[in-house]
DNA sequence: GGTTGGCACTCTATAGAGGAGAGTGCCAAC
DNA sequence: GTTGGCACTCTCCTCTATAGAGTGCCAACC
């Protein structure tokens, strides 16, 4: 885990600790500095501003908080975040009624396995008043369980392809003119007879086999040719590892006073219309890993400095992971936010486990 | 189409039309107020600054321009800009070489139709710098084409169903403990018997056969159950008018100076994400009615009061329809922008032909 | 030695004043 | 009908002054 840096002259001691808290929690909610003043008046601190002030001036020194110009008070740098959310905070478990309310609406999409990452990013949204993120579960390595082939119209089929999980893939194909539904009935036969439950290398193997088979024969074409289709349409599907990305609430993060000139959100736009980093994190973590945050400039590209991240895995390690998580200004309520990945993430493994049982 | 209201008195002459297309065009690109100095400087009017003062005083009388504030200059209003688009501007068409262009990406996803409405709308995005839009077409009423049950897990299977066109639906259903392989599929082979090619309101009335069937046959058991989760399905899908909705290029908007207070935006993007305007919008329209362009308040609820709407629809007019649309300030680039939206929806018309012939 | 009150200092944010500039509307003359 | 001239209006920018928040430092205190 990327690990903010504390070139630390010591420990902080327990009350140091407090205060550097009581500054990140105060400025999550009010977005301003805080000031020695009112940390004293606000948390009842038993001394005077004037010692509170040292010790500001210490956690300083450490990295962990900083000054925007001589006169304003302290806000947390990314690292002073990152010592919060790995040593200081507690995690705020989502509330029963809200439990229940997302349990419910979940309840109500369980056999529409396409809805429930979808429905996962907009509760996730709704609950931390942040962007809700998910992907759907992808598998490992696609497992081919069924082909089928329908005729559209006069010179066309769609090449249907039913994976693991019943993940769906399809495809057009142009046939020949002469081609009848018989003859599609068959090639899906014969391409089901030779194909089915194996992957797409394995696969690749098969359909060697067609190429024996005489050339003129028309359904060995049409075999081959959807074969063909079927191979590359599976090999872009395992190499490709952020499927779809799926993001509801932007509007939430839009809303902060950080973002009011809009300059900087827009380049976290950008950075989730062009997938590559998550496609670039998402690699790099797996189901059994747990939940990860990552905060302002943690994330590589520059786009993402000003946004922190929380993510977590759900699916089954060995077949099929997919990701939720919250994606906020680094002013981001931790707490909360980390409780609502942790419920979403294993109401989701609860729902792939579903399957597999 | 909605009009904008002149309650003229008398209509413009030549060259108030003239002076209302220059301030229109001129305030497209400045994205500033417009006077009558520099109406006579930039568009070489050979009449002076006070008769050009006259007839913009005339053509705010008709409506058609605003006045922020007494020594400001003219604004174009939406009467003013619906005025434009009918009566004043020249369409653009796209340029030969974007039209190869976009036909050459199109050309790389010929073959997945899931991915050609986003294409348009990514598409339209990057031609027009505004917001693309666009749906996948819809089947007016869903035709089964053929069920596939797949066995999911112990407990698990997937019912996916394949409507007209090769559109896929997608469910869940639990199962038996005891369900064998075989018996889905004599399941699937009968419900194939008597649905297959008919339409959502046929199939209810052949599902009811089944409930005469013997009610400790196992497999009627499983057919019902299926029966009847595919018709709820297909309902809903029949009753959606706005099943997806995708958009690209929000940013592009985000980037006018007239969203730079980013709350005018913000509505904007909850009118999007509640799709609700949009499904009443396409509810109205037919595929023969042409592009339709929404200008400002003509948009019925108040978030799009500062937008238009250029919006095409595509398709096969009894079969499935789609639409493709641009989305931008008011001070929209009218003539491009349609010229644009005709290109694509025109592109994809070919595409949904394609499928057909 | 840590803690405290006091104080000078710094920097921001806000409001007000003044002036420049853009553009209008009106009018008398052409 | 068109034009040049002119007074008027309003915004926008800059400059200045001031209030206020908060710091850093220091000498005194316990």
């Amino acid at each position: 885990m990327t690990r903010g840096i504390r070139r630390s002259s010591g420990p902080l001691d327990q009350r140091a600790q407090a205060i550097l808290r009581a500054v990140i929690e105060e400025y999550i909610t009010s977005a301003a500095p805080v000031g020695s003043q009112m940390l004293v008046e606000r948390y009842r601190l038993q001394v005077s501003s004037a010692t509170v002030r040292a010790i500001l001036a210490e956690l300083e020194m450490e990295g962990l908080l900083s000054h925007p110009h001589t006169s304003a008070g302290r806000v947390p740098t990314d690292a002073g975040y990152r010592f919060y959310v790995e040593s200081l905070m507690g995690e705020v478990p989502l509330s029963p009624i809200e439990q229940l309310t997302i349990r419910h609406q979940f309840g109500q999409v369980e056999f529409a396995t396409d809805q429930w990452f979808r429905l996962a990013a907009t509760t996730l949204a709704s609950a931390t008043r942040s962007a809700g993120i998910a992907t759907p579960a992808k598998p490992r390595a696609a497992q081919i369980r069924r082909f089928e082939l329908i005729m559209i119209g006069d010179r066309m089929a769609s090449l249907i392809i039913v994976l693991n999980e019943g993940t769906l893939k399809q495809t057009l194909l142009t046939l020949d003119p002469a081609t009848t539904e018989k003859e599609l009935e068959e090639a899906a036969r014969r391409l089901n007879a030779s194909c089915a439950g194996r992957s797409a290398a394995d696969v690749a193997e098969h359909l060697r086999w067609f190429d024996q088979a005489p050339l003129d024969d028309a359904i060995f074409a049409l075999v081959r040719r959807a074969g063909d289709r079927a191979l590359r349409l599976l090999r872009e599907f395992d190499a490709a590892s952020v499927e779809q990305l799926f993001s509801d609430g932007l509007l939430n993060v839009m809303a902060a006073p950080e973002f009011a000139s809009s300059e900087k959100l827009r380049r976290v736009f950008e950075a989730l219309e062009n997938r590559s980093y998550f496609a670039e994190l998402f690699d790099t973590v797996t189901v059994d890993g747990g939940l990860r945050v990552y905060i302002g400039r943690e994330n590589r590209p520059d786009e993402m400095a000003d946004v922190s991240l929380v993510l977590g895995p759900y699916g089954r390690p060995g077949a099929a992971v997919g990701f939720v998580g919250v994606l906020g200004p680094t002013r981001l309520r931790y707490p909360q936010a980390i409780g609502t990945v942790r419920f979403v993430s294993g109401l989701m493994n609860d729902l792939v486990d579903h399957l597999y049982t």
